[in-house]
DNA sequence: TTGTACGCGTTATCAT
DNA sequence: ATGATAACGCGTACAA
């Protein structure tokens, strides 16, 4: 009496053995290609769900040189905006058996390099590449790749790009406020990141410009704390500011902590604005006037133009969503 | 004269030819093993920088049955608990080239199993499972898993856990409020969560039996919209509450909006607290009361638990923070 | 319709 | 110290 095979199947030829066929059709089967007869098919399909068997995805990628994931990179996740992109880049990935693998560069260049040229050298299906700003080396890394890389939430010309329309959500929040306002305070950040500290900006005073203002300008980090401080300065300088439009909501709250220590009413003293709409805007007292930015959207569309193959540039529109906070 | 290789090269077998070595002296040098000496290593070094060349992370796979990689099954990624967990996770690794493979179930049951059964044939590193409920068909898989398992946000003895002190944070609201109010309501979630459903409601009960108190229940989903709907519904029942525990900070929005809209002041009329001590708690007016949980740690400590090998479970206290809308 | 045999790029064993 | 060579598990001509 022969031993039964007890152990748990590790490789396509346990599967043939149990199912008495050979390894070729084992692999047919479970990659629905090539001709096998109901008969073989039904057996091979019995042992693998009685044994929970799935292919190996290493042995799979070597042998096709073709993997089914997608490689995402970005400076962190924990970041409303950040999330609800890789959340559309899921949902555009559901039924795929598609993975999302992840690199997080806590905002270090060198790290942005390194999974560039990482990623372009493992047979992604793709990468997606959410940037600050794109630098000659990371220009050189993106044409060299042999796997498709679209850039997400900045715009580009090297490579096929799903950004938003930075100046011109820009230039919806200055409008409103220059329509009302004349001594209007921007708080921007470092031009590190081309979308949101040179475009952004760039609308502003575009609108400016047009309306004969000058807008009065601190730059500072992403926190609310920069924005806190930067407020500090913008009032150091001209105490008689009626509005102060912040680069992001999280910049907006130090904006508004700012303000509300000082005992300055938000909204009819001085109005305020920032770009994302945040989930916190709306609970705000009073709202804040923000601008939307379809960032799930965003993510879809992002895979879906990875996926398109051919160089495509998408920029999203945004809308401005007035609230209390801009009365 | 011989053509020059100029193409991108794609193999150790490349780099061997273009070093003038043999390709076990590249593997050698690649992986800091074994002996080579310094020039042989110096010219291999030279190619190797030169050309941008990295090893295929599917060819390694394979032979070493090794992967660098840690997969974790999330339920989604937009969710500040959620994300900043991965953060914590993502701090955990840095320095030590393992990448992060994320497998996002959307809730579904089905996806939970297949992620689970999917990633632990894989070779990967580890597993981090950030649970809801754990089924005799999760513990099934768990089981049989040559990789190691290790459950986040969620208590288990099945194998190693990181969780939160769940119960003592919900004593700690319950006695803040049973201290000054005698009719307490509580908006809790489904038991679908063990942790979330089953104990914060459990703490809860807990103190009120203490008090000699009856705690008034309502359950309903995750939402803000369904924090609001129960709200109603407990006042229908009990107009006369003077304070409400939210099972979450989302929830607690839904509360506040319900008693906002019925010009109830929170705080001084009805008490409010919540869970998580989310980022737009402090912004809120009154600022809501709510537990900190520490997320980023958590996502710390499971990796080093799962790197650890042997089974281990790991409680994290948690820290009640009092705010104007307990008064 | 099915099975045999080769190779994907790497690591590791074994001579040299 | 270095170089052949044999696996790792799979897909796919090609042969049968």
């Amino acid at each position: 009496m022969k031993a039964l095979e007890t152990d748990q199947p590790k490789t396509i030829i346990d599967i043939a053995r149990l199912a008495g066929v050979s390894k070729s059709t084992v692999s047919r089967v479970l990659n629905n290609k090539g001709y096998v007869s109901e008969k073989s098919r039904e057996k091979v399909l019995t042992v693998v769900e009685s044994t929970g068997f799935m292919l190996n995805e290493a042995a799979k990628t070597l042998k096709t040189q073709k993997q089914d994931t997608i490689a995402v990179i970005i400076p962190r996740i924990e970041s409303q905006s950040v999330s609800k992109m890789v959340q559309g880049i899921n949902n555009a990935l559901v039924g795929t058996n598609t993975n999302i693998v992840l690199g997080i560069t806590n905002l270090d260049r060198e790290k942005e390099l390194y999974y560039l040229q990482y990623f372009s050298q493992q047979a992604v299906q793709g990468i997606i590449f959410m940037a600050r700003t794109i630098s000659k080396d990371h220009e050189a890394i993106i044409h060299k790749s042999q796997v498709p890389i679209i850039v997400l939430a900045q715009k580009t010309t090297i490579t096929s790009s799903v950004s938003f329309d930075e100046v011109g959500a820009a230039k919806q929040v200055a409008q409103a406020m220059m329509n009302k306002h004349t001594t209007v305070g921007y708080v921007g950040v470092s031009t590190d990141d081309y979308a949101i500290g040179i475009e952004r900006l760039a609308g502003v005073q575009a609108v400016a410009k047009e309306y004969g203002q000058e807008v009065v300008l601190e730059l500072g980090g992403f926190k609310s704390q920069d924005g806190y401080e930067a407020t500090k300065r913008l009032f150091a300088r001209k105490p008689h500011l009626t509005a102060i439009i912040a680069a992001t909501d999280s910049i907006a709250i130090g904006v508004i902590t700012y303000l509300r220590e000082r005992n300055i009413t938000i909204g009819s003293d001085v109005a305020v604005a920032g770009f994302g709409d945040s989930q916190f805007a709306q609970l705000l007292q009073p709202q804040l006037a923000s601008v939307y930015y379809p960032y799930v959207d965003a993510g879809e569309q992002a895979v879906k133009t990875l996926l398109a193959k051919n160089e495509q540039h998408h920029v999203l529109a945004t809308q401005f969503i007035t609230r209390a906070s801009c009365e």
